[in-house]
RNA sequence: CGCGGGAUAGAGCAGUCCGGUAGCUCGUCAGGCUCAUAACCUGAAGGUCAUAGGUUCAAAUCCUAUUCCCGCAA
C-alpha cells in the first residue's frame, strides 16, 4: 500500500485488540500520535503496566498522550493538529472539542453489529447471549457511547465452539481490514453513513466481578455460553468448598438428574466432572484452582481422585 | 515489602512433618495380543526435585536468601 503521508492519523485505543488498527495505520499513513489510557497498577505488586497501543507506539517511536482524563485534558490532543482521528476501544468518552476538531471527522472501530451491543464488552456480551453471528462496525463518533452513524459493518459467525479468545482474534483481524478497506473512500468524502435506529439498540457493558460468576440456576447452555464468553481472559468461576475455581470450558451433556440440586456435581466422567443446572447437565473440563495452574481435568484425574468431588455443590458457601 | 497458595519426568500428582536407592497415574517410544481399537499385556526412554548459599557422613526433605507461577485485594 502506498503511503499517505498527507493525511495526519491520530489513533486512540488501549487494548491488544486495536494494535493491529495502528500497526496498519502506521505503515500507510502519517500518525502523528497515539493516546491511551494511562498505565495501571496491575498486579500482585502494583508494578505499572504500559497498555499494548502504547508498547507498539513506543515501538514505533510514536508520541504518547496519556491524559487521566480527556474530557478535561484535551488541549494536547489538538495540538497535534490531525487530520481524522481514528479510535478503537479506548475506554474515555471524547469530548466535543475533540470531535469537532478533525477535518474528516473521528472514527470508531467498534466490535459489534451496531445498534446492538454498544459499550465496553460487545463480544464478551454476544457470546453470552449465544448470538449466532456478531461484527465490526466503523463509524463516526458522535458525543454520546457508539450512537454515531454507520459508515460500513461486516459480519462473522459466532461458532458454538468459539470461544472469547477465538472471537476476539477474528474480530480483530476484520477490524484492521475494514477500516483499512474503508479509510480511502472517508478521506475523500465518497462513502455514505446512516442513522442508527436507536429502538433497536442493546447494551453491552463491561463485565463486573459479579458477571463472571456462574449462576448454576440457569439452563447448561446459558452456563456454556457464560463460561465461553470470559474464557480465557478474565474466566468464569464459582466457588467449591470456600475456594475459587475459574472454568475455561465445559460442554453440555443431555442427562437431567431430578433428584439432584443445581450445582452438585453428580458424575465424574473421564474429561471432566458432571454438574447439574436448570435443564440438563453441564461437564466442565477446562479449570483452574487457587494456587494452581489452568489444567484440563483430564489431567488432573491422573494425579488426584475425582470420586473426592461427588456430591459437592458449587456455590455453596 | 498488601493477604494467601504453589514450583518434583512432556502433563497431573505423591514423597517434605520425622534427612538415608526418585515414586504413582497418564502421555511418548518399541514390541506383543486382537478382525480391530481410545481396550489389554510386556519393556524402554525421559529428573541438575525452581535458583543460590548454609547445616550434615548424607538434603527433594532442615535453615537463609532469591526467582518465577496462581488466587484474592487494588
Amino acid at each position: 500500500m502506498k503511503k499517505n503521508s498527507d493525511v495526519k492519523v491520530l489513533f486512540m485505543g488501549t487494548p491488544e485488540f486495536c494494535v493491529p488498527i495502528l500497526e496498519s495505520l502506521i505503515a500507510s499513513y502519517d500518525v502523528v500520535g497515539v493516546v491511551t489510557q494511562p498505565d495501571k497498577e496491575i498486579g500482585r505488586h502494583k508494578e505499572l503496566k504500559a497498555s499494548p497501543v502504547k508498547e507498539c507506539a513506543i515501538k514505533n517511536g510514536i508520541l504518547v498522550l496519556q491524559p487521566a482524563k480527556i474530557r478535561k485534558d484535551y488541549q494536547e490532543v489538538l495540538n497535534r493538529k490531525p487530520d481524522i482521528i481514528i479510535t478503537c476501544a479506548y475506554g474515555q468518552i471524547i469530548p466535543k472539542e475533540i470531535l469537532d476538531y478533525p477535518k474528516y471527522g473521528c472514527i470508531n472501530v467498534h466490535a459489534s453489529l451496531l445498534p446492538k451491543y454498544r459499550g465496553g464488552a460487545p463480544m464478551q456480551r454476544a457470546i453470552m447471549n449465544g448470538e449466532k453471528e456478531t461484527g465490526i462496525t466503523i463509524m463516526y463518533m458522535d458525543e454520546h457511547m457508539d450512537t454515531g452513524n454507520i459508515i460500513k459493518m461486516a459480519k462473522v459467525p459466532i461458532l458454538d465452539s468459539d470461544n472469547l479468545e477465538k472471537v476476539h482474534d477474528k474480530l480483530s483481524a476484520l477490524g484492521e481490514k475494514l477500516l483499512m478497506e474503508t479509510l480511502p473512500s472517508i478521506l475523500d468524502g465518497t462513502n455514505d453513513s446512516i442513522a442508527q435506529d436507536d429502538s433497536k439498540a442493546t447494551f453491552a457493558p463491561v463485565i463486573s466481578r459479579e458477571d463472571e460468576k456462574i449462576d448454576f440456576n440457569k439452563k447448561a447452555k446459558e452456563i456454556y455460553d457464560h463460561i465461553r464468553a470470559l474464557s480465557p481472559f478474565p474466566g468464569a468461576y464459582a466457588t467449591l468448598d470456600g475456594k475459587i475455581v475459574k472454568i475455561y470450558n465445559a460442554y453440555v451433556k443431555e442427562e437431567f438428574y431430578t433428584e439432584k440440586e443445581n450445582g452438585e456435581i453428580g458424575k465424574i466422567y473421564k474429561d471432566g466432572l458432571g454438574v447439574s443446572c436448570k435443564d440438563y447437565e453441564i461437564v466442565i473440563t477446562d479449570v483452574k484452582f487457587e494456587g494452581k495452574k489452568r489444567c484440563l481435568m483430564k489431567d488432573y484425574f491422573n494425579g488426584n481422585d475425582g470420586n473426592k468431588f461427588l456430591g459437592k455443590i458449587f456455590n455453596k458457601d
